[in-house]
DNA sequence: GCCATCTTACTCGGATATGATATGTCCGAGTCGAATCGG
DNA sequence: CCGATTCGACTCGGACATATCATATCCGAGTAAGATGGC
């Protein structure tokens, strides 16, 4: 799984301990955990489209959370960056070959592909369970100060 | 998803509908579906070092299944060619720039590991829990003419 | 003093290089079968 | 005719190129703020 994922999930739990009184420009934002700035904007952008964020241009301009965070669940960041296509994609090879045979017997979705597909649906379906106002509550809970600290660190640097 | 999935899983059914009486050579099963030859060997290699197919060198030799479908789970197929890492690895970033923090905030995993653990947890779970014998009997009822025809294209061909 | 206008600098957005990983290929070590030679 | 031995060819196994995608970067279009001049 593309590594930008992970970027794109603490930047978003960052942008809701900022708050919404101001965008955060992404540079800023990369600036925090050290990320490649160019790069970071990358995974930004793909954030704004898919509605999770927003993003205003010109000075005073950056990205803010487009909603609360319990209305943002992990599948919508996964999807996001990664794209809405399945890990797993058939390429129906058992359709190609001599021993094909004939067409109409693959009427009916390859028996694997319909097994990799009820585990994937399982996957989805944990992620889009958990929204990142959950993970936030136990990051909080594992570390009290760190709401206080990263706003500060925004709103002063 | 590495494509060498959908191969090795087509080419462990393939070796159930042929039977264990021969041993079949890499070569062959993959010209069944106009694979890569060597390359599929290499697949194939992986599956024997995973102890789901045995492998015997010399004339007459090639692959053969090591136990019967109802012990193989399309978990053990997708471990061996992919290997047993988790998808989503964290580069703990979180630990990274200058809002870090103090070190000891950071002995619990981070909640977003722990969260994609879960669902990732998830996947395997299912995965685990489908065999490829179930497999075997979904697609025989799909298509029951197919055990038939490609054990009589190996043996015969 | 207030408003409209212009300038300016700052931001995102997408087009553009680079590196790592998955894909594809090749040749050598090992091994079993068969032919051969001797008894 | 039977058995041991040697030869040979066939198979897997791992080391070696290549293609594709993720990673990283850059520069231009757009925009809102702020300065400036006029009323």
């Amino acid at each position: 799984m593309s590594e930008g994922v992970e970027w794109a999930l603490h930047g978003v739990l960052n942008l809701a301990w900022i708050g919404p009184d101001r965008p955060v420009t992404a540079a800023r934002l990369a600036a925090y955990h050290e990320l490649p700035a160019p790069y970071f904007n990358k995974q930004l952008q793909a954030l704004a489209r898919a509605g999770i964020v927003t993003s205003t241009s010109g000075p005073r301009g950056g990205f803010r959370l487009a909603r609360p965070l319990t209305q943002v669940t992990l599948m919508d960041v996964v999807a996001a960056i990664e794209g809405p296509e399945e890990a797993f994609r058939c390429a129906e090879i058992r359709q190609q070959g001599p021993g094909a045979g004939s067409p109409d017997g693959y009427q009916k979705p390859c028996a694997f592909a319909h097994a990799m597909a009820r585990a994937e649906l399982a996957w989805r379906r944990e992620l889009a369970r958990q929204t990142l106002d959950d993970v936030r509550e136990q990051a909080e809970r594992q570390a009290p100060g760190a709401p206080e600290r990263i706003r500060r660190w925004f709103l002063n640097g």
